[in-house]
DNA sequence: CTAGAAATAAGCAAATATGAGCAAATATGG
DNA sequence: CCATATTTGCTCATATTTGCTTATTTCTAG
């Protein structure tokens, strides 16, 4: 394996893992610790990658410093389980729009470097992790930044969105709950969200057990506008049966 | 077989085996190993390929990031004084605009956190640098990403900036020059800039003396569309006379 | 704050790869 | 047919890569 190689496999590992051990790659690419310190420390100066006492983290064209709480749900299993279930819905030639949340996060961190996929979004962090698959044809949305969860919304977001057409629309929530539908903590967002859902053809909505039976301040639709619902096997069989009276498909991940 | 069949069956086996070694192409082609780094180094030269120690590997497996990080480490010092220039002309209450480039990034990582300023941005590395800054409020264009500088671009990007109103704009450029003006690689990218410019109230270029008396493949617009120019100390006076008759304001940093 | 453990950078030597120079073989063009 | 140009393979001095060793730095537990 050439030089050039091994400096692209150490990026594919730190994109999946986002850090690794010196060790652990000398094992993986079967080259002297030594060697791999070399390769670090040039690639550091490229500033591919970050290096640390031990090892070495990934370092994104992109940065945040992602909260703590995020960083605690960021491993959450149900999420990673629904968000799998959801990329395996997606064909080659979709449009697909992933609005912010931390599901949608985990689906774009999920998807296989697709081509002829098109992803629309509204989320800062979803972009910058699908710059890492080249293959996917990235559209944004513009809109004003929301830093708390680094989305774009408002009137140039729901503007934009008009003239776009979804194959699939892939939406987290707060809340979900049989008589109010979907429900979110701010009100422009649940406009930008609103407006995203009535151009989808398919809207299937990511939520984990801890959102169902939630309510949160702003409504965005009730549940006639969702076609299908990725959740995990947590929830009730009733509440499943009653989502099914209303033509929703449940899928259980 | 001739040189050139050799060359072709070369970036067939790269393009099978993405990376080969000088012994193996020896072989498989049975000529000297001599010959076979020949044949490399003029393939390396036109681009087809990419050499390494060993042997080749394909370039399209290797061009990931291009080199935007060195770009970023380039004349890093005169952008410096460059961006806080820029920065010393914004007024609070001011609607400015960013677009993508490293200069333009500097300003944004050099902006006091203002109240009462609006920043609107084409440019995904500056909002994540912006995200930081609370009081800030970020309207980004939506658009294209465009990988190698994370910038947004094409219709959408145009479209949207039709709805906006810019106070004073600070974009960065890959070539400036008297006869031609502001030229970048992308047309696309060009287009989007052009866009942007006419929405603008002030146009100001920041480009540190390396991009000055450039040319790059895609023109933007002439030099009668730009208000001011902020360089650094290394230009030339005759140039400077020559800018200054067609109305521009030079500032050097 | 300190001592011990772990990781790192620097220096070194062996293995390998490279480029330049050269000569032979072949091709080109008058 | 001859003079010249190009291509090829060979040799050798030089450069690069790699793994090992060791001194130094960095981290961490107490």
């Amino acid at each position: 394996m050439f030089t050039v190689e091994r400096h692209k496999k150490i990026k594919e590992i730190l994109h999946s893992k986002k850090s690794v051990s010196v060790p652990d790659l000398s094992g993986l690419l079967d080259v002297s610790e030594s060697t791999i310190r070399r390769d670090l420390h040039v690639m550091e100066q490229n500033k591919l990658i970050q290096r640390t006492h031990g090892g070495a983290v990934n370092i994104d064209s992109v940065r945040f410093e992602p909260s703590l709480s995020e960083k605690e749900i960021q491993f959450s299993d149900e999420k990673l389980r629904v968000a799998k279930q959801a990329v395996q819905m997606i064909r080659e030639g979709d449009t697909v729009a992933l609005d912010g949340g931390t599901t949608t996060l985990e689906i774009a961190r999920n998807l296989p470097n697709m081509l002829n996929l098109t992803v629309v979004t509204n989320s800062v962090k979803i972009i910058a992790e699908l710059a890492n698959l080249p293959s996917i044809s990235v559209v944004v949305i513009g809109g004003n930044l929301r830093r708390v969860n680094m989305t774009l919304i408002g009137p140039i977001s729901n503007q934009t969105l008009g003239k776009l057409h979804i194959d699939k629309l892939f939406t987290g929530t707060i809340g979900l709950t049989y008589e109010e539908g979907l429900t979110t903590t701010d009100v422009i967002e649940a406009e930008t969200k609103r407006a995203m859902i009535k151009k989808a053809k398919e809207v299937i909505v990511v939520a984990d057990y801890s959102k169902i039976g939630k309510l949160a301040f702003a409504n965005v639709v009730s549940i006639n506008s969702i076609d299908k619902l990725i959740t995990n096997t947590s929830i009730s069989k009733r509440l499943v049966k009653k989502f099914q009276k209303k033509g929703i498909e449940v899928i259980t991940a």
